[in-house]
RNA sequence: GCCGAGAUGGCGGAAUCGGUAGACGCAGCGGAUUCAAAAUCCGCCGUAGAAAUACGUGAGGGUUCGAGUCCCUCUCUCGGCACCA
């Protein structure tokens, strides 16, 4: 051991060992229980940045201590090589997504082995490789088979400039990122999904997933929106021909209320109405203007109109107006509500705006309705009584719903329904750098999907992209092919799938990707037996990812590729134990283009002047020295080129430090604004320890000290020990059950304070500290692996610190004698009090109140009340 | 707009089940060591106050012997909103 700490060459060192005894190798063994241990695979965007480095360093930590504790652990990784930002490279550097892909895995790759996580190489998968897709594309012709998937419109963000379509990242206030076009709407047939199938097993099993975080649960909860309500017509006649205006809603108590009716603007009345109006043409032409990104809509100033059409009320008979709304989605029920402006907030805000009739039929004991202003109580469902509604009169809102059900049944207008908010999956896209979808058009057969002797669907890889439309659609030698129904010439899909589809599996895929015969084996039933035993990824994925994932596996799961697992290995849930990071966040920093886009600026490269509280306030390009705008703090994405290379931090301080400092910033479910302030102690820290060691090594070697028989100890040993044991104890419950790694830390470096502080240095002295250090050493590997290991191959020569194991906690030295209580008088603290651990509740009192801070503090009043809590403290109550 | 989360010293954070607010670390200040510096070590470090003490966990209210923690109202920040991944 060298009197220096040299993190460089130790790590290297440690990083050859490691890769030369397959240290991170996992082969299924049943003999210990298994440990799945998953990170969120990365986007290969070309650089790690912070947010990798904490999500991976969680995993390492959780998988190295499962290994202390004799799990047999499995710790893959790979890569979601399929997406836009290899088109958008490839637009811009003229380089093709699949070279520019593979050359950002290989260098990600590199720093993901600097860093040194016990990662099993040998079941990489990258998803862009036909050996991983293939399978998906097998799956989708089993799925589209089945009816599971369908093709209908679905409406996209179009660019009339650049002619193609774009993402919702990609349009910027209402425009095109690239042309600066205005954006409008368009529909196009798409492949669906079928999820929403699946959406009542999806939210029913959400109460089966315990290790699951609740916010995450809530969140799928409310994303799958399961409200029971009544689906109801409205009969009209046009042109001679009746029929029906379907709607749907939960407050149909509120029934009697409705004093109009709105559509979207692509439903077929507003179409119908739009034919004869100019000016409904115009509001429809209109409506088409701007992305199709649900945040934009809900934020747009609501706006309508009367389309002159009637439809009858089909309990009243009434004649209501049909409004065509821009904050009525199409692709959501049946693209039109009903209106009840007393009793709902926007449509109150729709009626006062546009002067029409506001009739209330809820009222609420003690409050009086007034169409001035909008009032919480309107819309209250659990206090109000029918009014105004006839027969309904009197009615809660539970007897209320029944009836009006009851009525609109018999009238066969209506029934009681289930709706979800829910939507169906649209997995087409008309990129290029995706899964090709595996389905033939043929003029004679329709949609046909690839048999499977002619999977995968290759994409090709030399492929110029122009950000034009997606270039497969220009490649017939891509698109043209045989129907493999009747032969004759038919056209290849050229669309392909959603990127989530490939991140929806790649973790069942990790169990055996050297498989050329099958999509899974019954290695997967090994490893997910029980489910993933831990997923740990970006909180960002709490919905879309996680909802996929879950979906697919139920998919493939009644597909019957778990059939032939053992019973209870047929997986129904991925993810056992889910841990959601937060975000790393960042500031960006811009700069406005002349052709009005913006150029984002690294936050590496600008320069800030701060004001006295330390707030910025003006920033420049350090290459130019020209101002920049500061934006917001958002999590690091290549997109706002704000993400954080930890490349410098390793190269300076090593990867243990950058491990370390990153647990110790925060707990992992926290959002973190990224600051490097800190850094020095963190690598002050491992210099310190290293010193200690070695310090402690170099007089000469020492057994770990073994109660009762090495002899008695000093009571500032005995104390110091039973900080020792019960730090082990706190590490073990901070990595395992609380999985918060700073409040870990600190319990080590507390540790190692006392242990500066140890006078002693005789023989029995130096076996507490050798037993000390050794469990330093292993308590803090999982953090800092390699200098954990240097450690413990000092203190204790040819013993390997994998085979250590945990420590064991002493419990005896966790015994104390005396105890610490506060005292309080009326709930301030006013002393403290040292009693035997053994005093009884009638002993503390006494002492309590023989006590002189107490006595001072009565000021000769009697106590009211006497409160012990055991072990902490006595409050007094005058 | 809707859904979810968060706010504690100059800064990151701790307080795990309602019971010592500020552990641990950063920055800062003082000292030791050094020709000097770096590194290292020791001490101080919420605000006001000489002290006793009072105040103090985004703001306002409430429950409780006792609230950072529970309840209500509000503000701001972050994540998601179905084609960023």
């Amino acid at each position: 051991m060298l009197e220096k700490y040299q993190p460089a060459d130790i790590e290297l060192a440690a990083q050859q060992r490691w890769q030369k005894t397959a240290a991170a190798r996992a082969v299924e063994d049943t003999s210990c229980p298994k440990y799945y241990c998953l990170s969120m695979f990365p986007y290969p965007s070309g650089k790690l940045h912070m947010g990798h480095v904490r999500n991976y360093t969680i995993g390492d930590v959780l998988a190295r201590f499962h290994t202390l504790q004799g799990y047999n652990v499995l710790q893959p990784m790979g890569w979601d090589a399929f997406g836009m930002p290899a088109e958008n490279a490839a637009i811009q550097n003229k380089v093709p997504p699949a070279q520019w892909t593979y050359a950002n895995i290989e260098y990600m790759k590199g720093q993901l082995q600097r860093l040194g996580f016990a990662i099993d190489w040998e079941r990489e998968v990258a998803t862009c490789k036909p050996d991983y897709y293939r399978w998906e594309q097998w799956l989708f012709t089993r799925l589209f088979e089945k009816g599971l998937i369908y093709k209908k419109l679905g409406t996209v963000n179009w660019d009339p400039i650049d002619q193609t379509v774009l993402a919702n990242e990609q349009v910027i206030d209402g425009r095109g990122w690239r042309s600066g076009a205005l954006i409008e709407k368009r529909e196009i047939p798409m492949y669906y999904m079928k999820i929403t199938a699946y959406a009542d097993e999806l939210l029913a099993a959400l109460d089966d997933l315990p290790g699951w975080p609740e916010q995450v649960r809530l969140m799928q909860k409310n994303w799958i929106g399961k409200s029971t309500g009544v689906r109801f017509a409205f009969p009209y006649e046009l042109d001679g021909k009746a029929d029906q205006l379907w709607v749907f809603t939960t407050r149909a108590d509120t029934i009697m209320g409705v004093t109009f009716v709105a559509v979207a603007a692509e439903h077929p009345l507003a179409t119908y109405a739009a034919a004869k109006n100019p000016e409904i043409a115009a509001f429809v032409e209109e409506c088409k203007k701007g992305g199709v990104a649900e945040a934009d809509i809900a934020t747009m100033e609501k706006k309508g109109v009367p389309t002159g059409i009637f439809v009858t009320h089909p309990l009243t008979g009434e004649q209501v107006e049909v409004w065509v709304g821009n904050y009525v989605l199409m692709g959501y029920g049946d693209g039109a509500v009903m209106a009840v402006p007393a009793h709902d907030e926007r449509d109150f805000a729709f009626a006062k705006k546009y002067r029409l009739a506001i009739k209330p039929v809820v009222a609420v004991a003690g409050h009086e309705f007034s169409t001035d202003a909008w009032q919480e109580w309107y819309a209250d469902k659990a206090n109000g009584v029918c009014v105004n509604s006839g027969k309904y009169d009197g009615l809660d809102y539970a007897a209320a719903v029944y009836a009006i059900a009851a009525d609109l049944a018999a009238k066969e207008l209506g029934e009681k329904k289930v709706q979800f908010r829910l939507r169906d999956w649209g997995i087409s896209r008309q990129r290029y750098w995706g899964c090709p979808i595996p389905i033939i058009h043929c003029d004679c057969c329709g949609d046909v999907p690839v048999p499977d002797a002619q999977l995968p669907v290759v994409l090709p890889e030399n492929v110029v992209v122009d950000g034009a439309g997606s270039p497969l659609a220009r490649m017939p030698e891509f698109y043209e092919t045989t129907c493999p129904k009747c032969g004759k010439p038919a056209k290849r899909e050229t669309d392909t799938m959603d990127t989530f589809v490939e991140s929806s599996w790649y973790f069942l895929r990790y169990c055996c990707a050297d498989n050329d015969q099958a999509m899974v084996d019954e290695r997967v039933a090994y490893w997910c037996q029980g489910g993933i035993d831990q997923y740990i990824g970006g909180i960002e994925h709490a919905i879309l990812h996680l909802l996929y994932s879950r979906f697919w596996t139920k998919l493939m799961r009644d597909v019957g590729l778990f059939d032939n697992f053992p019973a209870g290995a047929r997986l129904d849930e991925p993810f056992a134990n889910l841990l959601t990071q937060g975000m790393v966040v960042a500031p960006t920093y811009y700069r406005d283009e002349a052709d009005g886009k913006k150029l984002w600026l690294n936050p590496a490269d600008v320069d800030l002047e701060c004001d006295a509280r330390g707030r910025p306030v003006a920033a420049t390009l350090r290459a130019d020295g020209q101002p920049v705008v500061i934006g917001g703090i958002e999590k690091m994405s290549k997109s706002k080129n704000n993400g954080v290379d930890p490349q410098a931090l390793i190269d300076q301080y090593g990867a243990d430090t950058a491990r370390l400092f990153i647990m110790f910033a925060s707990p992992p479910d926290q959002s973190l604004e990224w600051s490097d302030a800190g850094v020095d102690g963190a690598f002050r820290f491992l210099k310190r320890l290293w010193k200690i060691v070695y310090d402690h090594s170099s007089v000469g070697s020492v057994a770990a000290y073994v109660p009762g028989q090495d002899g008695e100890l000093s009571p500032a040993l005995k104390a110091f020990r039973r900080q020792l044991h019960l730090a082990i104890g706190k590490i073990a419950d901070d990595y395992g059950r609380r999985k918060q790694f700073n409040t870990a830390i600190a319990a080590v470096m507390e540790l190692l304070n006392a242990y500066g502080k140890l006078a002693d240095s005789e023989p029995l002295a130096r076996a507490v500290r050798q037993e000390a250090l050794e469990a330093v050493a292993v308590l803090l590997w999982p953090i800092v692996p390699h200098i954990g290991e240097e450690l413990y191959a000092t203190l204790k020569p040819g013993c390997a610190i994998s085979d250590a194991g945990w420590p064991k906690v002493d419990e005896a030295a966790l015994k104390q004698d005396e105890i610490e209580l506060m005292l309080q008088v009326n709930g301030k603290l006013r002393g403290s009090l040292r009693v035997p651990a053994s005093a009884d509740r009638a002993a503390i009192e006494a002492q309590a109140l023989a006590s002189e801070a107490v006595q001072k503090h009565l000021a000769g009043q009697a106590p009211k009340k006497l409160i012990v809590v055991p072990g902490r403290l006595v409050n007094i109550v005058v």
